[in-house]
DNA sequence: TGCCCGATTAACT
DNA sequence: GTTAATCGGGCAA
């Protein structure tokens, strides 16, 4: 029996979150599939975009956990990220891949693209998908639309450091479903 | 106000 | 392998 994630899930490390979203399944508005890549990012993090202080794009990171924090990726793209940590600790997980699960026909008709492994491999990708925008920021992940079912089985997790960023580069705070084909980069 | 650059993607050579 | 698209945040002036 699964179980649906809620707020308390949340409040926890952005380092036991992440790894722990793998193999969950993420649906919106009854689309989606299982989350099979991530990434962390804690406010201590300098590529983290609440390094620098609240501002309005990221003022929901200062909120409560269990909130969706989204924002425009190069002027183009939409992100979705998971508020973490209790209240106080402005941090998030990144979404970055799904394997599709539900709602194929609603994806490939969004994305004008009928390969399955380019329906949601791409955290720009994925929201194009499940047609998530900045009109979802700020909404509760543990109610309509959203619905986050924990992983029912165990999962193997590859971890590796994480993608596009110039800061802190270094950091092995990405986490993936291992040997999962739709990861946005394969894992080494 | 102006400038630089980014948690990306698709379409090039 | 490279690059254009496109725009808001952050910082210098």
């Amino acid at each position: 029996m699964a179980t649906l994630l809620r707020r308390k899930f949340f409040a926890r490390s952005v380092h036991d979150v992440a790894p722990d979203l793998i193999g969950a399944t993420l649906k919106f508005r009854g689309v989606g599939g299982v989350i099979v890549e991530v990434e962390a990012y804690h406010q201590s993090d300098p590529a983290a975009h609440s390094f620098n202080g609240r501002t309005e794009r990221n003022a929901v990171m200062f909120g409560p956990p269990g909130y969706a924090y989204i924002y425009r990726s190069y002027g183009i793209h939409w992100c979705l990220n998971f508020v973490c940590e209790p209240q106080g600790v402005a941090s998030a997980v990144l979404i970055r891949a799904l394997a599709p699960t539900v709602g194929l026909a609603a994806m490939r008709s969004r994305r004008g693209v009928t390969d399955e492994r380019l329906l949601c491999s791409g955290p720009g990708r994925l929201c194009e998908a499940l047609g998530i925008t900045d009109r979802q920021y700020g909404l509760p992940l543990d109610h309509p639309p959203f619905e986050i079912w924990a992983r029912s089985e165990d999962a193997m997790i590859a971890v590796g450091p994480r993608i596009g960023i110039t800061k802190a580069a270094d950091h092995p705070w990405r986490y993936g479903l291992a040997g999962s084909r739709f990861v946005s980069k394969p894992f080494r």
